[in-house]
DNA sequence: GGCTAATCGATAATTTTGTATCGAGATGAA
DNA sequence: TTCATCTCGATACAAAATTATCGATTAGCC
C-alpha cells in the first residue's frame, strides 16, 4: 500500500483517536475493543477498525486492543514522535494564542521563534518565545532548517509571506488566513479555516431554527 | 429541496467563496465566471457551479455571474445576515483570541461576554467584552436567549461546560476542544479541530520527505 | 441579422468514503 | 476439552462527493 493512499478523513480522525485514548491511558484502562471507541467518538465500528489498521496496529479477538499499543501506533504514523521546528509569523491575537500552546509539540511540532512586523511587537517575548523582526525571517529559517511555516497574518498579506517561507526552504503551512495560497506543488498547506466552520454553525442553526417554527405552524410546508 | 439536503463540504467550500468574493469586490470587479473561481480557489468549476446553485444565485451564460449578487446570495443563505449573540467560555490564550477578532460578526456570531474559571481573569475586558465569573453565565444566557456557546476551555472540563450550554437553551456550540462532545441530539456541535488538522499536516509532511529520501537514494523499494 | 465563442446548468460516470456482512480466531466457562 | 461468545479483519455493498459530458443560452462580432 502507498502511504499515500490513506484517505484524508482517517487522517483527521486519528488525532481523536489519539486523545481518546491518552485520557483511557490516564484512567488506568489497559484494553479496548473498536465497538467501544465508535460508540464513544460517534463514529462506526468498522471505520474504527480501518482507522487503526493503517497505523498498523493489531487488535486481538475477544480482548480488544492494548490502549498503550494503540497510542503509540498512532504516534508512530503521524509521526508525532520526529518533532520538526516551526516559524510562527504573525504574533497577532490568534498567534499569540498558539504560542502558548505547549501541547503542539506532541503532535510534531515545535515552535522555535515568530515574527511580526509590528515593531510594537518586536523584542516580546512568548511563552518563552521570541518575536522577531521580520528582516530575520529569511536567513534565519535557511539556516535553522525550517520545515514549517504558521501563517497567523492578515489575509491581504498571507499570500506573499507564503511565499518568502517557501522561498527559505518550508516545506509545509499551516495556514489561518482565510485565503486560499497559491504556491508551488509539493508545498504542502494546511488550512485551518475558521470561516467555513462558522458557515456551517451559522448554516445549520438557521436550518435548526426554521424547522423548529415550522413544526410549531400548523401548515406542514411541503417543499421537494 | 430540503434544507438541510446541501452538502457539507458544500457549506464549508462557501466562506471560501465569500471570501474571495469580497476580495474581488474591493478590486473593483463586477463580474466573475465559475471558471475563474475555481481556477483560482482550487475547486473544479463544475463543483463551483453547483455550489453556487445552492444559495439560489444564477449566472447568465459568456458574462457570468455578478459579484455582489453572489456575495450577497452566500451571506443569505449562511444566515450571515443575522447576528446571533453567542458566550464565550474558557479566557485563556486561544478564548481571547477569538474576541480579538471583530470580524465574526460578519459571519453571523457576536460575542458578547466571555467567562472564565479563574479569578485572576474576571473583571478583565478584551476587545470591549467583560470576563465575567462561570456562576453568573446560567442566568445571563437564560435571560439573554443565547444561541451559540464558544468552548475554549481544557478538554478535562468541556463535557461538562457543554452540557452547561445546553442546559441554558444554548442551541449550537463551536467547540475548539480535543474532544468528542456527547450532547443531546438536536444540538449542533461544530468542532474546530487543531490537532486533526497537525495530525494531517505532519504525516503529509513525513511521507513527502520520505519521497524526497527515496529518490535521492538509488533502490526504488516498491511496495504494493 | 446570423454566427461564433464563452458560459451556464442539468445529467451521467467515476471516484471516494462510509456501512454492512461474514468467516476466523481467541478467551473463558462448563 | 469443548463450546459459546465476543471481537477482529477482510470483502462486499451503499452512499456521498467529485469530475466529466452535453445541450442550451447569450453577448459580441462580422
Amino acid at each position: 500500500m502507498r502511504a499515500e493512499s490513506v484517505p484524508e478523513p482517517t487522517l483527521r480522525r486519528l488525532p481523536s483517536y489519539y486523545h481518546y485514548l491518552v485520557r483511557l491511558r490516564e484512567k488506568g484502562q489497559e484494553m479496548i475493543s473498536a465497538a467501544q471507541i465508535g460508540e464513544d467518538l460517534g463514529v462506526h465500528h468498522t471505520q474504527v477498525r480501518k482507522d487503526l489498521a493503517v497505523t498498523g496496529s493489531q487488535g486481538k479477538p475477544k480482548v480488544g486492543h492494548r490502549v498503550e499499543e494503540l497510542i503509540v501506533s498512532i504516534e508512530n504514523f503521524l509521526n508525532w514522535n520526529n518533532v520538526t521546528d516551526a516559524f510562527l509569523v504573525g504574533a497577532g491575537h490568534l498567534g499569540t494564542a498558539l504560542l502558548g500552546y505547549a501541547g503542539f509539540e506532541r503532535a510534531g511540532v515545535k515552535i522555535v521563534a515568530a515574527f511580526d512586523a509590528n515593531p510594537k511587537m518586536v523584542g516580546k517575548k512568548i511563552q518563552g518565545v521570541s518575536i522577531l523582526p521580520m528582516e530575520k525571517f529569511t536567513d534565519l529559517a535557511r539556516r535553522m532548517h525550517i520545515g514549517i511555516g504558521i501563517l497567523t497574518v492578515p489575509a491581504e498579506v498571507a499570500q506573499e509571506t507564503a511565499e518568502m517561507m517557501v522561498g527559505c526552504g518550508v516545506q509545509a503551512i499551516w495556514n489561518f488566513a482565510p485565503i486560499v495560497l497559491d504556491l508551488p506543488q509539493g508545498v504542502i498547506v494546511e488550512n485551518v479555516a475558521l470561516y467555513s466552520s462558522l458557515g456551517v454553525l451559522s448554516r445549520k442553526l438557521s436550518v435548526h431554527r426554521k424547522a423548529l417554527l415550522a413544526k410549531a405552524s400548523p401548515e406542514p410546508v411541503a417543499s421537494e
